[in-house]
DNA sequence: CTCTGGCGTATGGTATACCACAGAATACGA
DNA sequence: TCGTATTCTGTGGTATACCATACGCCAGAG
């Protein structure tokens, strides 16, 4: 086996299909779809011309951001890009919640010191950034932590549903932030958290988890209808 | 406009790939897959042409079956039902249970007075088959009573998130059932949980929602290791 | 007999052509 | 002028043809 070629496992399993899923995927959720003029339609002719592919791979892709709730498909009417209501938004942010307290619960007991050593890492070195109210620096690694614990949870699923809940929430960020008041709490929040699982308390944990999210909760019900006092639209069959 | 056949104001919206996805989803959850020598290929053409279809709208079902992790699809491979792994399954079971915790937990303030009587009634109604150890109507009826909690929960998301869960638990349930033990005593557990949902405490709501899913993870752990003390394959991309 | 290389076949991936319906523009009648 | 019927156009839905690769088969060399 001396001297063999380290060269390519890789690049097979490669397709069309998921390299469009990923590039609509991403530009979606960097799109200001709140803007009050955004063009939510999407042709698949003319974005199948601008890849330079056929329809067929753009259709599947466009299938898979169905199911993730990014799009709605309309049958002859067209795709369209779901703008989420506050309820439904509202309804993510408790089942991240339930996600991740149980996530904190498990990592309390299964993680290892390690692990929780790189969290309190990681959170102290970006504490700052929320000082410097840098919102954007901020909310990153605010949801990098969050990720961390599902990680710790050593529950693979646990982190991929939340993941699927996290890809709305960038688009929702620009909307419900703000309040500098919220980082420092934040931060505050997650030393808590991080002495809860140092501690190995799986009940602590849970409930400091779920009551630090669900005040994110609290805080985008009240942000949002403040921002737009109007009725939201009907919810789609989304998510 | 007398006289009009009173036909079809149905059945707009209706699309092949749609139906096809019902179709084949139900078709997966029923047939055994762990059975030694089951077929888990499916080959696009031939099923195809079974539907009289044309792949184009199959293959769109297929994808969306892949996101529900009910078949993995191997690009110039084939198309093939998952079998899950031992860990696989228990995640299920771990992330049903946080969110049906969060459930009860919103159901205990949440929920209708008439909504827990509803409850109540469903679980008196059906602790007799439980009784008569007539595993596949309880295992129904037990699933039933966990959707309910889900739903008087007010969160559709949460609802709509265990279901997709629920979806798997079919195709376990001849594996991993059996001990007419469990029975009697989930029968209790259901009991307790109403209980907390009726003296509207939603800690203990919580709590035992969790405890009482937790032991199903743990039966499974057990049952499954018995009889497959083998160790799982890697586990897919899935789900 | 074994191993290796090429070739054939089966399968999924992609492109393209056509179909059916929704909705707007339009023409016709009241 | 208004309303209704009709046609036209654009969109997504479906069918089909073709392409590229994975894998097994078989021949031939050693």
């Amino acid at each position: 086996m001396a001297g063999r070629l380290p060269l390519k496992p890789i690049a097979t399993n490669f397709t069309l299909k998921d390299h469009i899923y990923e590039t609509l995927r991403d530009a979606i959720t960097k799109m200001n779809i709140y803007d009050d003029g955004a063009d939510l339609r999407l042709d698949e002719r003319s974005i199948a011309e601008q890849l330079r592919i056929s329809r067929t791979p753009l259709r599947e892709a466009l299938a898979r951001l169905e199911k993730d709730g990014l799009v709605s498909i309309a049958p002859r009417k067209g795709v369209f890009v779901v703008r989420k209501s506050l309820t439904e938004i509202l309804e993510m942010i408790v089942a991240w919640a339930a996600l991740e307290s149980m996530a904190a619960r498990l990592a309390a007991s299964d993680a290892s010191e390690g692990e929780i050593r790189q969290l309190r890492k990681h959170a102290m070195r970006h504490s700052e950034s929320s000082a410097r109210a840098d919102l954007g620096e901020y909310s990153d690694a605010n949801i990098r932590f969050h990720q961390m614990i599902l990680k710790m949870s050593g529950r693979k699923l646990l982190a991929d549903m939340a993941e699927g809940l996290f890809v709305h929430m960038h688009a929702i960020r620009r909307r419900a932030l703000g309040e500098g008041d919220r980082a420092s709490r934040s931060v505050v929040d997650h030393m808590s958290i991080i002495e809860a699982l140092e501690a190995r308390d799986p009940d602590f944990a849970e409930k400091l988890v779920r009551e630090h999210t669900m005040r994110l909760h609290d805080h985008v019900a009240h942000t949002w209808a403040r921002l737009e006092p109007i009725a939201e639209s009907g919810s789609q069959p989304g998510v």
